[in-house]
DNA sequence: TTGCTCCTCACGTCACGTGAGGTGGC
DNA sequence: TTGCTCCTCACGTCACGTGAGGTGGC
């Protein structure tokens, strides 16, 4: 006598004991974690006490953040083999955590919408630039160009920008930054933009000067390509008609490349082509 | 003169500069993140300085971990807006890595086989039966079918499984489940199943009462329905032909439900019926 | 007869990775 | 002419959730 078959659970039963869903369960014996069980007279999936108790486990180590494809010889596995898949389980918990508290410095430090990929000495100058109370639109277009300096030389930008908000010191440069922030909004033509050009000229001829005699490796362009350069030119300078007609007159006078506005007078000197 | 319309990157370059790959930029374009540049004479997609830069703030705002679909607002929100959203974002990451930490407590409650979904209760329980000499069949068995009874009661199984623990101090009781590991591997005709169910019965009785007389709420089947019955039965009886025969002999003098290993003496009396 | 459960597809999720098959540029 | 880059599909990832459309059981 077959006595005590056992109950034959439905698939909601069998979820209900185990606490899963049904779709779950199908999705298990989707991928092959559980096999399929024997089908009633109306084709409903019916279920035994052992399915129940794989489900429960499965459950367990689902809940634990085990993938899926790994539980399967975890059923099966001796003592050992699954100390050891309990250990490497471990490890990858660990290394995720890592990961996302890695995630919420970085959050912390997007805090500040400058902070968008720029380094804390970039965000810091931005500041300096507010202090002497340089408009918003002069320090967005700051922070664009130095957006594109710091993807490419994340090493050099550190130094770099240190040498630029010194430069902040001269009050002549900073007089020609004011003049330079003024004269976005002129017209093309506008006369002043000569005297603008001269008094430019002027400072890019003395910091060329400057560090030649204190012999100092030259700060400006470390390594910046040319297409680099081009970018951000064309970022910083062509939203405004006047600035574009600057570039033009200092074009005239031999010097290229002319870019301002990113590191401290990084340009090309008339006899440096190329 | 349209001076300086800055360089038109194809995808590579913009990729390259960007710190991010091709795929990306073009997953960016389909889910509507950055527009589609225009394209050269060769169908190539052109990049601005400007897509330079969104694309620097996307892989900054990815990096960090913020998904797609709100970085679009990101990059053109204001100040209060992105200190907010940046603030709830934390908020998720810091629920993530809880979440995480909590798998950790789990996956260290695994490290046993038997912590499978098992309290601490439990599992001191079977080591305790190991302790006691009993082998690792047996103590599967019994871990089965506390899994299914944690599953459906967590909260009743912690006072059940401390009171039949207790229930092995009394050497009569190890000896009849000695006998019944014992008998897992009997003949479904061996006539020592009638001494064994005489043994077994007379513990039943002294049992039901001692509780009785003590006045002490029946330890016994805490609201346990049925079909939960029907499974610890299946599983723990069926797999041997001289248990089932023993279940039936226990049947023969009334004593239904018989599931001797799982709870103190979890049995419905002669009268009980239904 | 009305709900409830069961059945089998099959798409969607998230941010791309990874070929597949073909073409333009140096 | 040979690599290298570009192009457009389109499947795969992970563990299911969520209908869609239809049928059996109390």
């Amino acid at each position: 006598v077959a006595r005590r078959p056992g109950p034959r659970l439905t698939i909601g039963q069998a979820a209900s004991y185990a606490g899963v869903t049904t779709r779950a369960i199908r999705h298990y014996h989707q991928v092959g974690l559980l096999a399929e069980p024997g089908r009633d007279s109306s084709g409903y999936r019916r279920y035994s006490a052992r399915d129940v108790i794989d489900l429960i486990r499965i459950r367990a180590l689902t809940k634990a953040g085990v993938p899926l494809n790994r539980i399967g010889a975890l059923l099966t596995a001796g003592l050992d083999e699954f100390a050891a898949a309990v250990a490497e389980i471990d490890q990858q918990l660990q290394a995720e955590i890592r990961r996302l508290e890695e995630h919420r410095v970085a959050v912390a430090q997007l805090a500040t919408v400058d902070g968008l990929a720029l380094p804390t000495e970039v965000v810091a100058y931005l500041d300096h630039l507010r202090a002497l109370g340089f408009g918003e639109r002069m320090i967005a277009i700051e922070r664009d160009g130095w957006l594109i300096i710091s993807a490419q030389l994340p090493d050099a930008v550190v130094g770099w920008i240190e040498a630029k908000r010194e430069s902040f010191d001269d009050p002549q440069i900073v007089a020609a930054y004011r003049a330079l922030e003024a004269a976005f909004d002129w017209g093309s033509n506008d006369p002043r933009l000569d005297d603008l050009a001269d008094l430019m000229e002027r400072l890019f001829v003395r910091t060329a000067s400057e560090q030649d005699s204190i012999q100092q490796p030259p700060v400006h362009a470390p390594e910046i390509d040319s297409t680099t350069v081009a970018m951000l030119d064309a970022e910083s300078i062509a939203r405004s008609p006047a600035w574009v007609r600057l570039g033009e007159l200092l074009e005239q006078r031999g010097w290229h490349g002319w870019n301002d506005l990113e590191g401290p007078m990084k340009h090309v000197p008339p006899n440096g082509e190329g």
